[in-house]
DNA sequence: ATCTTGATTTGACGAGTGTCAAACTAGGTG
DNA sequence: CACCTAGTTTGACACTCGTCAAATCAAGAT
């Protein structure tokens, strides 16, 4: 990761995927999600894991999902989520990337 | 990671970590100071690559350096900003091991 | 059609955030 | 000392955010 690599535009992007994970509950929630490991998750699920009411749950679901750090899709009466691993391995990636960089040279 | 692993009290403690890249000014910030791969980058150097003024970058600088994502040192007149690899290395591993294990298993 | 359960949307409110101008601190120079 | 440059802190303001209650939408059951 290079500075003159990283313009506005795309810290535009990538801070939004951030600013996304900047929140316990969200935090948690992609957690859960994600220990799915390729099923996905009811929110009826989720909702009972969590304090909060059943709106704030849906709000953070989908901040979430305008992030695109996950997908929903409804069955029947319920709907479910699922994790996009992509996007989030391209955040990964960048942290990694800066990690390594300042360890490696002077 | 697994959601049981993920409780509320480290949730709350990672979310401070990726609020912080929560911003494009404050991403472009951390991704300067990583790309000087070991040395230190001057504060003057900062301000003068971006549009906002003086304040502003001091202020987003201590929101990285209170997340723990960056730390600043006084060399006479001039203040120098490093990152801190192991504290990137959490958040990318974190995601790293979402973004694994959402596409291993089902 | 009516009712029930699951989930989202709307509206509102308090708390927090990004920004700048102005004031202030830290260190060096005449 | 006075002065200057580098950087931070303070105060203020508009804006966003997290939260919930109430209303609404979606799909099935009676």
């Amino acid at each position: 990761m290079v500075a003159e690599s990283l313009t506005e535009t795309v810290a535009v992007g990538l801070a939004k995927g951030f600013k996304a994970l900047g929140d316990p509950a969200r935090l948690r929630l992609l957690s859960m999600i994600a220990a799915r490991a390729g099923d996905e998750v009811c929110v009826c699920e989720l909702t009972d894991a969590f304090t909060q009411s059943a709106p704030t749950i849906s709000h953070h679901l989908k901040v979430l999902r305008d992030a695109g750090l996950v997908a929903s899709e409804r069955r029947g009466t319920w709907v479910y989520y699922r994790v996009v691993p992509s996007a989030l391995a391209a955040l990964s990636q960048l942290l990694d990337t800066s990690a390594m960089t300042a360890g490696v040279n002077g």
